[in-house]
DNA sequence: CTTCTCCCTGTTTTT
DNA sequence: CAGGGAGAAG
């Protein structure tokens, strides 16, 4: 049944001359999530449905009807996603829409923390650690607790870190869990809880938070904290969340605790695009909206304005089958007939040999490269690409998967920023104390240990100066002090204190890493380019911690020069969100897409499938699937071949099949 | 103690 | 095919 609203009080009351034609510029249900601005809203957004632009004039309409843009709270999924919006809201209505606050829970967490931490005990200079620096602490701990030479098997620091996380994002127990789900953890159970807890301690006094953290801390200070949560709560009368679906039970704590004096909360998301599971999201958190907010009003977008009909036909025919009924249908307002292919090849050379020609073909037609991507499942499976498009000359990017700063330069280069911020950082000053020649982990400890008691940054470096052990490295140890009270400085910028650590460190980097160092150098270059946007040490570490470039290590070269657009290329769940004229999906072999680790559970089955559903959504008029045949997988010592099971008894009219076959014929 | 080398294991997606 | 553990040499 259809609905018709009538309108509240409030929002009548007021004669608001709007200066945007909202009705104009949008459709019933876009017009209708835009203009309720009182209360909780659902908004279920298929994809293509024009989600961004209701969000965009939806802070407009705030805006336009008096609210104070500061007191508008706008969590997205990136910080990207965030800018995006707010700069084309400010397009509409003006500058001030910049002062809405936005980005990811985690980055409000951040800055709420820093803030407001103390109550719960949180010093405002603390660390946010990354995966890597998390798991650098566990295994300090692990093998500090003797389990690396138990005579059964320990699990490793990343399937530890892993239990941890999910708890936290599950909102459950490590017990628990290893009930349900990581059975083979059993024997384990009791060192597991042990390392857990001596893992939170050890964070506790050192002034550090993993990203689990960020959201705990944060639910915690709102439940601990009356003035705090209240304070937040008046400041943010207009909270809008984007990919709900891909929330978890935390985050939609954390919300419901926001907006306890007001329920204005916006939901917006889309369960068939539910991906991020493996990070604690379950889909059906979105219906839980209604349930958390009672009086929630529901608006479906159900136009599609992205994709042709026939792209939207396989969309629809490939979610359909899922098990669990969803709760929309797709309608295709984009004339065009563009159908989607399946294309055979003979094997992952000729599948990246396609995909370059075909995609030069396309820009000869009047597609040009930055309106292409190429997506798959993981991101190895894109290097053989890689290696063919650099041989072409076609210039691209790469999006999620090994990122630049995660490489070990740059984070050695961090650690020494980081132990400025925050002195206790037992992770950074072990890291940056290990790069000495002839100083080794038992060394390192040692000194650190004997900085420890140092009040603050001033007083560890005096502590530094005077160590009593000597080695070769007491010169060096010396030179590090120097630094480390330059980069400390008030007077200096931020760019100089980099460029000091890198002066410092590059030598280093030489002796350890001679093969390679100039394309390191040049990583650091990079580096040194982005450290020049900011203002103060603080901003920087955390936002490289947060929000780090998203390019990764390849292109930091190939981006520099190009200016006709870069072709992207993508995994599936850093495209999210974002759409091409032209979309390839690569590898759509059983086995890889769907991944063979999920092929015996149903929900992580139907995970890959929305994964598929997400990637086809992608693309406007230009949608070809590749897969190749006769691969060897090594590790399952398999034979893959078959296309993907999602892609089985689709009928011709949606699908058309092609073959590549050589110049000259079917034999290679 | 540190560093080098050799062998074994286990491979997704991200804040 | 690297990351890490074990063992040997400096």
């Amino acid at each position: 049944m259809e609905t018709y609203t009538l309108r509240s009080r409030a929002e009548t009351r007021e004669t608001v001359r709007y200066r945007i034609d909202y009705r104009g510029e949008l459709n019933e249900a876009q017009h209708d999530a835009a203009t309720t601005l009182q209360g909780p809203v659902l908004v279920i957004a298929g994809a293509g449905s024009g989600k961004t632009r209701t969000l965009v004039y939806r802070v407009a309409r705030l805006v336009e009807s008096g609210v104070n843009p500061a007191q508008v709270l706008l969590l997205t999924f990136t910080r990207k996603a965030a800018e995006e919006m707010l700069r084309r809201a400010a397009i509409l209505v003006g500058a001030s829409c910049e002062h809405v606050s936005g980005g990811t829970f985690h980055s409000f967490a951040n800055s709420v923390l820093r803030r407001h931490g103390r109550p719960i005990g949180l010093s405002p200079g603390f660390t946010i650690l990354d995966r890597g620096d998390s798991e650098d602490v566990v295994n300090l701990l692990r093998s500090r607790a003797g389990l690396d030479k138990k005579e059964r098997r320990f699990p490793r620091k990343g399937a530890i870190l892993e239990l941890f996380s999910m708890a936290v994002n599950r909102s459950t127990s490590v017990p628990e869990l290893v009930e349900t789900t990581y059975g083979h953890l059993a024997d384990h159970l009791e060192d597991l809880l042990r390392l857990e807890q001596e893992y939170r301690t050890y964070k506790r006094e050192r002034s550090l938070a993993d990203y689990d953290d960020l959201l705990v801390l944060l639910r915690d200070v709102l439940r601990d904290s009356r003035d705090v949560a209240e304070q937040l709560s008046r400041t943010y009368r207009y909270i809008m969340v984007d990919e709900y679906q891909d929330t978890n039970r935390l985050q939609a704590e954390i919300v419901r605790t926001l907006a306890a004096t007001h329920d204005n909360v916006m939901a917006v998301g889309d369960d068939s695009q539910s991906i991020y599971s493996f990070r604690g999201a379950n889909f059906r958190n979105i219906m839980d909206f209604e349930k958390m907010f009672p009086g929630t009003r529901l608006v479906k977008l159900e136009e599609n304005y992205r994709s042709t009909k026939p792209i939207l036909e396989l969309a629809n025919a490939i979610i359909d089958r899922a098990p669990e009924k969803y709760t929309k249908v797709l309608r295709a307002r984009s004339t065009g007939d563009g159908k989607p292919m399946l294309v055979q090849c003979g094997d992952e050379r000729a599948q990246s040999r396609f995909i370059a020609q075909r995609i030069l073909e396309l820009r000869e037609e009047g597609v040009s490269l930055d309106e292409v991507a190429v997506l798959f499942r993981s991101s190895y499976h894109s290097f053989d690409l890689e290696l063919e498009l650099q041989k072409r000359d076609i210039p691209f990017v790469k999006r999620g998967g090994f990122k630049f700063i995660e490489t070990a330069h740059i984070k050695d280069v961090l650690a020494h920023l980081r132990v400025v911020a925050n002195p206790r950082d037992a992770v950074s000053w072990h890291r940056i104390l290990l790069l000495l020649d002839g100083l080794g982990p038992k060394t390192a400890t040692e000194i650190f240990n004997h900085l420890a008691p140092a009040a603050d940054l001033a007083g560890a470096v005096e502590l530094l100066r005077a160590t009593p052990r000597r080695g070769a490295y007491t010169k060096e140890l010396a030179r590090l002090a120097d630094v480390l009270d330059e980069v400390a400085s008030d007077n200096v910028p931020v760019a100089d204190k980099v460029a000091a650590v890198v002066g410092f460190y590059v030598p280093m980097m030489r002796h350890l890493h001679p093969e390679d160092h100039p394309k390191r150098e040049k990583d650091l270059e990079h580096f040194l380019t982005i450290a020049a946007r900011y203002r103060t040490l603080g901003t920087l570490l955390s936002d490289m911690a947060l929000e780090p470039p998203t390019d990764s290590v390849g292109d930091v070269l190939a981006a520099g020069d190009e200016q006709e657009g870069l072709l992207t290329l993508s995994t599936i769940h850093s495209a999210k969100g974002l759409e091409w004229e032209a979309v390839f999906v690569i590898w759509l072999v059983d086995g890889r897409f769907p991944s063979y680790h999920n092929l015996h559970d149903t929900e992580e089955m139907e995970e890959e499938r929305r994964l598929l559903y997400v990637s086809v959504t992608r693309a406007k008029r230009h949608l070809h699937l590749s897969y190749p045949i006769d691969v060897y997988d090594r590790t399952t010592g398999m034979v893959l071949g078959k296309p993907s099971r999602f892609l089985e008894g689709l009928p011709g009219h949606i699908l058309s099949e092609t073959q590549v076959v050589e110049e000259g014929g079917l034999d290679q």
